[in-house]
DNA sequence: TCAACCAGTTACCTTTTTGTAACTAGGCTG
DNA sequence: CAGCCTAGTTACAAAAAGGTAACTGGTTGA
């Protein structure tokens, strides 16, 4: 991260260090950043919470999106999903402890967030 | 953010406190979520550079992304640009304190995502 | 029986985003 | 003169993302 400029004694430049394609910041971005993610791992932060509960707390989202961020979170570790009961069917979602290592960015974020506001 | 979602005597649920459209996480997400906005902060971050420089650090983005980023984030007023010289123009950008203010959790990002290497 | 619940899924359409490559217009170097 | 430097801009095309609303197939309660 810790890319630099040079030019040489005939004005070309080099760069060290560049950032190809995805850097740190833009790695961590790409997990916790699209939209919605965030939003949905802080509201797991208190345990367990069920699909369509999800859809309710995040008002804007559609169940179309919030299916899709949930699988992503998944195939990355991220949260766990579990059936409760097959009968009614019931399904929870939980943070894992990756996921969990992400909450702490997410808190700062929300606190700069909201003493945003004009 | 502290939704919670009830369940009346009939089975019937309803939501308290739900994130309309743009919670906090979703509002700061988008000032600094954006593909290379959090990389083009961070890289200000030890003070001023100029759009080649940036282009070149940043090895994956095309003149017109880092172009679009800047500004967005000047209209934001997260950063500042400044004409230094218009014979073979030259031109800087620069964090503003309110950009600054974001830098501690990019950095923590960067932390983060960094020790997620396997 | 009607209605609401569960957890999703599906098709379709629109919007947004992103990438590529060429171009501006002048200046300096070898 | 060819080729790189400055900071962008432009047009075009392709790809990805997002929203809507209906539907599955079964359960539960009034």
């Amino acid at each position: 991260m810790e890319s630099s400029v040079e030019t040489d004694s005939k004005g070309r430049k080099k760069v060290l260090n560049a950032c190809m394609e995805p850097c740190a910041i833009e790695k961590g971005m790409r997990l916790i950043g699209g939209k919605w993610t965030g939003s949905i791992i802080y509201h797991l932060k208190d345990g367990p919470v069920r699909f369509n509960d999800l859809t309710r707390m995040l008002g804007g989202a559609s169940k179309k999106m919030i299916d899709q961020r949930l699988k992503e979170l998944e195939s990355r570790a991220m949260i766990t999903r579990h059936v409760i009961s097959t009968r009614p069917i019931a399904v929870t979602y939980e943070l894992t402890d990756f996921g969990r290592s992400a909450l702490h960015i997410l808190d700062e974020l929300r606190v700069w967030s909201e003493s945003n506001e004009i």
